[in-house]
DNA sequence: TTGCTATATAGCAATATTAGAATGCAGTGG
DNA sequence: CCACTGCATTCTAATATTGCTATATAGCAA
């Protein structure tokens, strides 16, 4: 469904990131969400596709109106491929300080 | 700087993924990096390119080889954006518990 | 039905991305 | 200096993205 791909392209463009910043205040239809922008209504309706289909967002159909919101599946999956390089700047960390331990060395030597 | 924009386009495709996952185990050379890619050298110069434009990587110079090795800040400005939205699927939580709780209402009345 | 509102889709032009092949260039060793 | 290695850049073609305007569709209300 929603792979990385689709969703790191998704929140590559700053339009979309403003979309789903306006969503964290809750739902909100296609026109609330255009009326801030300086963009077209179709153009807002093609970005949001592009949020939905990448899992970040869905909608609710009520009557004519289709609100959006955020979907949270998504954001964990992101969450979850970041864990893998939590690792790795918490190993730089230990490698700054060995390094520090070094100089201290360095510095201060028997 | 590198720009949300930016490091969410360089990540966004799997091959600069997978480039990421690879320079976990530390430093590696274009050259060293290509060899499990069935694409030429100069198209993982390129994603290279991206990456270290997005700030997702950086480069050491050491004679005719250029190393390249994550750079964790890229990495830790997505979770300060994310951390926005970490309310947003916890506050999702509890607008359920509210419902959960308006349902066992109607379930069990005064 | 008629018309109004909310939203999506189609068509088009401009721009961006991506790949491979060919080429350039800098550093190293003989 | 010359050749080789490691890597980047240029060129070109294919494809994708994005915006607009115009148009279609679907629900609602009179």
């Amino acid at each position: 469904m929603h792979s990385l791909d689709s969703v790191f392209h998704a929140l590559s463009d700053p339009t979309r990131r403003a979309i789903l910043a306006r969503l964290v205040d809750g739902e909100a239809t296609v026109d609330q969400i255009t009326v801030p922008f300086t963009m077209s209504q179709p153009s807002i309706s093609r970005h949001l596709k592009v949020l939905e289909q990448a899992g970040l967002i869905s909608t609710r159909i009520d009557g004519t109106s289709r609100p959006r919101r955020i979907e949270p599946a998504a954001f964990t999956a992101i969450e979850d491929w970041l864990e893998r390089y939590r690792t790795v700047w918490q190993a730089n960390y230990a490698r700054l300080d060995s390094v520090l331990d070094d100089l201290k060395q360095e510095d201060d030597p028997l």
